[in-house]
DNA sequence: TATTGTTATACTCTATAACTATA
DNA sequence: TATAGTTATAGAGTATAACAATA
């Protein structure tokens, strides 16, 4: 790993922070290489995958909302709805209320794809956390828990208001 | 946040990883939300960012040395060199050990670039984490450096060996 | 007028392949 | 023959702008 040369003058409390951004990074990457292959088996990409987890979470979800959890524009979701509705993971349907919305749901395909995945990303996970203190991994769950809550509350959602 | 609907049938202890996961992936979009404006300020993008702390972190690192550090090809790290120079961050020299080679150095603006966004994020995620017990965050970088191990153990290093 | 979804388009990032120069 | 760096090129991924249908 890389080692954290002091970036700031100071040294304070803060570093415990920042070596935790470092780790974060690598994590990240490392990760990103164990699911690769993984996605690829599957046919799908990153991005298709978290549109088909939030589908999921969000039951009758629409592509704007889709697009604002996740963060990305309303093109980027159309087009990754575009190719899981082509791959008969995910159906499209016009709402009834509102005809503008089209609702999205995951097909029995779908699913299965995705706790195939879940599978795989929780026994690669699992694998690297074993023997771990429960106690650590729960404290880990609060410390995002609570980071992430702030830090959506101060992003205001963009990349509209950019 | 995206409510975890239990994508395994099984819910076991390694929901506590899903969750984790998940999490994992809210504070990774909702970082890069926070940091974008930060780096677009001082003109580098989040590739450039992480090849100057690489340089500065393994002082006279070489191209290829970055690459794997980073887990990119090493035309990625050239490109990326390539801009920071042009910038007045990095400077490049031929190695006199071994002349095809060559090291990398950070130029004192390419050291205050760094230190500034560094500084940026330390604000921001001190912000994000304030309030947490000490105890939870140091659990945090525990377990993250645990993980780190392991993945970067199984992954053997690609992306060339695919 | 505002909003939803979509299409068209351009730009960034990244990788593979091919080339140069050293070893 | 192998390695370090670079260049050329192509493929994903994403965003902004413009458009159609609906509210």
């Amino acid at each position: 790993m890389v080692v954290v040369t002091p970036p700031l003058e100071r040294r304070s409390e803060s570093n415990d922070v920042v070596r935790l951004i470092d780790l974060f990074h690598e994590v990240l990457r490392a990760s990103l290489r164990e699911l690769h292959p993984t996605l690829t088996k599957e046919g799908i990409t990153m991005g298709q995958f978290w549109a088909i987890h939030t589908v999921s979470s969000l039951q009758g979800a629409s592509v704007s909302t889709v697009a604002r959890y996740l963060g990305v524009s309303a093109p980027t979701v159309c087009g990754n709805i575009d190719q899981l509705e082509d791959a008969g993971l995910v159906r499209r349907h016009r709402s009834e209320r509102d005809r503008r919305a089209v609702e999205l749901s995951l097909t029995p395909r779908g699913r299965k794809v995705e706790a195939r995945i879940w599978s795989e990303i929780a026994g690669v996970m699992a694998e690297a956390a074993r023997g771990l203190p429960e106690t650590d991994v729960a404290a880990s769950v609060r410390v995002f828990t609570a980071v992430t809550h702030r830090l959506s509350r101060s992003g205001t959602l963009r990349p509209e208001g950019t």
